[in-house]
RNA sequence: GCCCUUGUGGCGGAAUUGGUAGACGCGACGGAUUCAAAAUCCGUUUCCUUCACGGGAGUGGCGGUUCGAGUCCGCCCAAGGGCACCA
């Protein structure tokens, strides 16, 4: 029925149009005000206006584009909104590379990027986009800030920070490069900053305890989660000093594995341990040691992962268990000031960390676990960290380390030297920033009355446009009048906090925002309550876990602080997988897709022709490697419907997917095979048979109609569990089976010509959430009524998904070797009879004992034999 | 260092969760159509063996459980991700 010399289908022609026929007809208009549905909130991670969009971002609203738009077909009120992540350091970087003003930067990025992000058809509700730079979205935030620090759920404390003494500015650890600073070069130093933080801590165990009941949410995400919250128990108990030093008489220490107390070979204390501070003071060496420490970087791969250093400080401790057993205390660079007490004993023979540094400064090695069933063994360069049965331990010999812990707990309780202690490595959350693209934190420092929260009616405390970055430093802070105010309180001079809010917070609430955009309250309680939580919240692997607990951490804050009803935001979560391209290196420089060609063997060759290009590892797109494709040149060459479609296509979600031109022509293919499937159909049926939508099967004559209507039954119900289940890469698998039978079916009469007709409206259905301007253009085409985005989800016809005949592959001892069709309700004697006898089976069976049958109806025989 | 994930044809991947391994797509090869090309359509395509019918092997490796393992268990190998101021 294809008439090849039809033009090809042109979607410049079409996808504008549909926009804005869906924009007239306002289809995805979000309305808190309908009750007649159930509600669905589906929400993609908010971009940073980085300039452009790139492909993840496409593979990423994509997706919940689909979603978005099969919950309304699916007579769900849908809300899907989009906004933009708007404060943080690349505008402060493009204003001082580029001499453009952040806000200027940010909000021409953004009209850019919403361009090219409404070119893609997404159902978006644009009536509630913001960007978290505006006023009237970071004033809001504020005003929660003080509803928290009225809640107390806020601190103002001293905490180490990377400092780079040239740009001076708080360097992030990936901005610390060899203990350098990325931009000035200079020798990081570790330096005491008074920050602000949110007590995220307190919620630890709510936190941890609640991962269990978001059933939809990926396991590993709630697994790093609670590895990140880190939950241990404990003892903590008191190692006293043999001399009191700087009125310290002991060391407070934390531990998980108090059973090998009897191992214990040495005491460590952090760098930044108060006592190692103070010892410092009068130890040159010391001090020395602890500038060092302080090069070494502060995350935690570095610490854990580099050399085992000590300083010992000469001081001695008594054994708790043993006043005449001393031991050293030396300061070490592996034990972190941020967890437990900044202090620990040290038992080499069951720690690894222990047991480096006790072999290299020479300290004893004391087994007191063995494995069950070795019982002379000792560790020598190995710690052995597995159960086992104690030894060597007065009064724990014999017992598990399990019950050795809990005995050992029990008796510093007893008798009051120590005590049980649940202890999190989730630390509070630091929130200043030393910088000024951020929300404004609203305090001010009054040398009389301390820190005084800014009065709500003057806020928002809003940005100076004003500011130069010529000069090192926070704009903020050395802006000429900005920070100069009169204290709230006493009326004196006083000094605007400088410090604005880490960027996560601007995203730790923004879905609540977008329920409602109320312009005296930061949320909109009734149409919060009725939108949240939401239902499918989708964005990359890599925010598992620092957005994410954020958000959930600021939904409980705004519960207790009467801004919302739920206390998780997000029901559902999906973390979707990169976009990754080969890449290309040509004389030591890396070069773009669009600057090589392949020739007819495969071999690449820089664009000219002229010389072999060498082809990289397939990579994220990152336009340091220039392995990018742009989504507009995409679009402008082979429309967006193609675009999305190629994003689902092919990998699962979840995974990364590879950009190919092969894969975009694919997809390009079936667009336009689609398009000459309905072309091809109103060519032909001028009459009635063009549009049909409701059918039966009592309405089919003909056994390929037949075949045709249950082909399509099972595509209605594959594609919609598919979908359910936010498998789009199967989904669209099973749309190329039901397109591939479709073109070739050949309608002999009429009732075929309804048939092909019913299935091409359902088609149209099935497509749209994907490829929604194709949909659109086709259900026109075919004559259907309305917008086919308004259109209901088919209803599989139930009836006919089974079939009366099944094929049963039959195994002779776990190997196939032939296939039976036999009734699908039909008797296990008779399949057993039928199989038996079937002609590649006998062969397999002929002369030996059959010692069992296994029959699983409806799937599969086992014949054993021997 | 610690935690996590992933290994299936030439490639991306599928497999109703213990029941026919390789759906679907890409690429490749052969054919049709065309003056020719593009586009389109039809066929073949895991590997080894056989003229063929057929047979054998096969889901990173080695073991195990089972009538039956890509799927479950143990050990090992490889690649990737996260580790608190990038968003």
């Amino acid at each position: 029925m294809s008439d090849t010399s039809r033009p090809p289908y042109d979607p410049s022609a079409h996808e504008a149009h549909w926009q804005k026929a869906w924009d007239d007809a306002r289809s995805f208009v979000a309305d808190e005000g309908d009750k007649t549905r159930p509600k669905y909130y589906v929400l993609e991670m908010f971009p940073y206006p980085s300039g452009r969009i790139h492909m993840g971002h496409v593979r990423n609203y994509a997706m919940g584009d689909v979603v978005a738009r099969f919950k309304k077909a699916q007579g769900h009120n849908v809300l899907h909104p989009m906004g933009w992540d708007a404060f943080g350091m690349p505008a402060e970087n493009a204003a001082m590379e580029k001499n453009t003003h952040p806000a200027k930067w940010t909000y021409e990025n953004i009209d850019t990027m919403r361009g090219q992000l409404k070119k893609l058809g997404l159902s978006i509700d644009w009536a509630r986009e913001f960007a978290t730079c505006d006023p009237s979205y970071y004033g809001h935030e504020q005003a929660m800030f003080l509803d928290f620090v009225e809640a107390g759920l806020v601190d103002r404390r001293e905490s180490i920070v990377n400092w780079d003494p040239v740009d001076q500015t708080v360097l992030a650890n990936e901005q610390v490069i060899d203990g350098k600073g990325w931009r000035s070069g200079a020798a990081v130093e570790q330096k005491n900053l008074t920050q602000w933080f949110l007590r995220i801590s307190d919620y630890a165990e709510a936190l941890l305890g609640a991962l269990d009941g978001l059933e939809r949410w990926p396991e590993k995400v709630r697994l790093m989660q609670a590895n990140w919250i880190g939950r241990s128990e404990g003892l903590a108990c008191r190692f006293e000093l043999t001399q009191t030093v700087y009125d310290v008489d002991a060391l407070e220490v934390y531990t998980t594995r108090p059973d090998t107390l009897y191992g214990a070979s040495f005491c460590a204390i952090s760098p930044d341990h108060p006592l190692a501070i103070e010892l410092a003071e009068d130890n040159q060496e010391l001090a020395a040691f602890r500038a060092d420490c302080a090069k070494r970087g502060t995350s935690e791969a570095d610490i854990e992962a580099g050399e085992k250093l000590g300083f010992d400080t000469g001081l001695k401790v008594q054994h708790p268990l043993d006043k005449d057993w001393l031991l050293p205390v030396y300061v070490a660079n592996f034990v972190l000031m941020g967890y437990g007490t900044g202090a620990i004993f040290a038992c080499p023979a069951h720690d690894q960390r222990d047991l480096d540094f006790a072999l290299k400064y020479n300290l004893p090695v004391k087994t007191v676990v063995r494995p069950q069933d070795d019982a002379h063994f000792t560790v020598t360069d190995t710690a052995y960290t597995g159960d086992g049965v104690m030894v060597n331990s007065p009064g724990l010999d014999g017992l598990s380390p399990q019950a050795a812990r809990a005995q050992m707990i029990a008796r510093f309780e007893a008798d009051g030297r120590g005590e049980k202690r649940v202890n999190f490595r989730l630390r509070d959350w630091g929130i200043s920033r030393q910088r000024y693209w951020g929300c404004p934190i609203p305090m001010i420092l009054c040398d009389t009355c301390g820190t005084v929260p800014v009065p709500r009616d003057a806020l928002p405390v809003t940005l100076p446009d004003d500011v130069s970055f010529d000069k090192p430093g926070n704009p903020l802070a050395h802006h000429p009048s900005w920070k100069h105010v009169k204290c709230p309180n006493c009326g004196g001079d006083a000094t605007r906090e400088t410090d604005t809010f880490d960027t996560f917070i601007d995203s730790s609430w923004y879905f609540a925002r977008f329920a409602g955009l109320k312009e005296d309250a930061p949320t909109d309680r009734a149409a919060v309550d009725y939108w949240l939580p939401v239902d499918q919240y989708i964005g990359g692997i890599e925010h598992a876990i620092l957005h994410l607990l954020y958000a959930r951490f600021t939904t409980r804050a705004m519960h207790k602080t009467g801004h919302v009803a739920v206390e998780e935001p997000f029901a559902g979560l999906f973390t979707q997988g990169m976009v990754c391209h080969e890449t290309y290196r040509h004389d030591g420089q890396w070069l773009s897709p669009d600057e090589i060609i392949r020739n007819g063997d495969g071999a690449v060759l820089a664009a000219d022709g002229s010389s072999a290009v060498s082809v990289g590892a397939v990579e994220k797109m990152s336009k340091s490697k220039k392995n990018i494709v742009d989504p507009d040149d995409i679009i402008a060459r082979y429309g967006a419907d193609t675009a999305r479609w190629f994003m689902l296509s092919d990998s699962p979600p979840e995974r990364d997917v590879q950009w190919t031109q092969d894969g975009i022509e694919g997809a390009w293919r079936f667009v336009q095979k689609v398009w000459r499937l309905f072309d091809g159909h109103i060519l032909e049926e001028h009459d009635a048979a063009r549009f049909v939508d409701g059918l039966t099967a009592s309405d089919i004559d003909g056994d390929d109609a037949r075949a045709l209507y249950r082909q399509m039954q099972l595509a209605i119900d594959a594609v919609t569990r598919e979908l359910e289940a936010l498998g789009f890469n199967r989904a669209v698998a099973r749309l190329y089976e039901l397109v591939n039978a479709l073109s070739a079916f050949k309608a002999r009469n009429g009732n075929d010509a309804a048939c092909r007709a019913y299935a091409l409206a359902q088609l149209m259905k099935l497509l749209s959430p994907m490829m929604p301007h194709l949909a659109e253009t086709g259900w026109q085409a075919l004559g259907g009524a309305g917008l086919v985005a308004d259109a209901a989800w088919p209803q599989a016809d139930t009836s006919v998904l089974t079939s009366d005949e099944v094929v049963l592959p039959v195994q002779v001892n776990g190997k196939k070797r032939g296939e039976i069709s036999v009734p699908k309700d039909a008797d296990e004697a008779i399949i057993k009879e039928m199989a038996l006898n079937e002609a590649g089976v006998k062969k397999f069976i002929d002369g030996q004992e059959l010692k069992k049958t296994i029959i699983v109806p409806g799937r599969i025989v086992n014949l054993v034999v021997k």
